[in-house]
DNA sequence: GAATGGCGTCAGGATATTGTCAGATTACTC
DNA sequence: GAGTAATCTGACAATATCCTGACGCCATTC
């Protein structure tokens, strides 16, 4: 396993590189952001593990800014306030733990973050003009906010999280609706028919699709 | 986001619940293990909330039971020393938390975790430029979609199962229509002809053969 | 506690799918 | 090459599926 550490404190850092490599985790070391961007750009790593308070910038806003295939993140801050943690955690972390922390829980937690493959959903789900903020649960076209309810949102998400393929009735109905909770067949029908109003009133128009004897899809962003 | 929750303290289950409703995310309720197998066996969860300290058994013992394609599972207990977490995360937990915990902190960890979405493969089989998924139902021909209704979606799902061999008419028929259905021989012929007609439609041709007197076949991919 | 908006239900209408029939076409047998 | 049986295909009608407007209930909000 192959891990970034960016960490202004050098002594620190050290210390924790050390323990690492006695886990058989081998570390890369980045004082700042920009030295961070730079050896991201020329290796390929397992994890990140990134400290906030850094001499140029803050890690939240370099994190925002890596693309979306970027290896799984692990906050490690001194800042253990809970705003602070929700923050990090909905800006795109995918661990967040506060200083003080054991060499042992983070080699732990770093094992955690890369048992899971796969490339992680990003924050803001896009298709065309229409995207999806899976934080705020906004819906904007053109930048434009759109007005949901609940089940609307959930809805689209549903849709917008497999962009371009379907989603069969059954499989959004248990999602919605529980299996024990009876409902008309008839309920998603309405549903799909208010939330194409409302992107219609939107100015998006010809968005959702409905398979006939399937279900409905959202046309994806190569479509 | 739908998440089962597997906690023994009725009280502390019901307000964390609440708290997670209020925030979208709604929840099912678990006061043993039997009980989370049971939930489980019969609905899809998008993440598990785990408390260790059951009357029944020990949650990491449940965990390591858990098929590998499970949803992310958060560990949520009072057991908080350092020996106790690792070995929560290492045996297969995705992240772990200590009571008391913050909803706002919970519900952010939760889609952290579902940022990262595990192994939701589609299984697709494929013959040849044609492909079908058989999760969104969607035929493809050199990856471009082919509209056909539900028997005629099938009909082809039956052949490219079997794709290369012959599926005999009887065969097909007690799949397509029931054994009590009482149907025209001619029903299946049409139906043939209506897939053909799509199928060249979207530029794939030759696809679907006859054998005279036995029944349909599609050329698999060693072909 | 009234008002607002979301959402499930019902009913009527629109549309696509599919079984049936009939005639044309193809493949096999002698 | 003719005859026969099986299959193909176009048109049409029946049916299943879906859309949408109206209504009422429930929850959340002020």
């Amino acid at each position: 396993m192959r891990v970034l550490l960016i960490e202004d404190n050098a002594d620190f850092a050290s210390l924790l590189a050390e323990g690492l490599a006695k886990r058989s985790i081998s570390s890369e070391h980045a004082e700042t952001l920009r030295d961070a961007d730079l050896f991201f750009a020329s290796n390929a790593y397992d994890a990140v593990i990134l400290d906030l308070g850094l001499p140029d910038g803050d890690g939240v806003d370099w994190l925002n800014a890596l693309p979306e295939n970027r290896p799984p993140v692990l906050i490690l801050s001194a800042r253990g306030a809970l705003t602070e943690r929700v923050l990090g955690l909905d800006s795109g972390a995918d661990d967040y733990l506060v200083k003080p922390a054991e060499v042992d829980e983070i080699a732990a937690r770093l094992r955690a973050l890369l048992r899971r493959p796969g490339s992680r959903d990003p924050v803001i789900l896009s298709a065309g003009a229409l995207t999806y903020d899976t934080v705020s649960r906004e819906v904007k076209y053109d930048n434009q906010p759109v007005p949901l309810g609940r089940k609307e949102t959930e809805f689209l998400e549903l849709l917008m999280r497999r962009a371009g393929k379907v989603a069969p009735r059954e499989s959004i109905e248990s999602v919605l609706y529980g299996l024990d909770e009876a409902v008309t067949p008839n309920a998603l029908e309405a549903l799909a028919s208010r939330v194409r109003r409302r992107l219609a009133e939107a100015g998006a128009d010809n968005i959702l699709h409905t398979v006939r004897g399937v279900g409905y899809f959202i046309k994806g962003d190569a479509a």
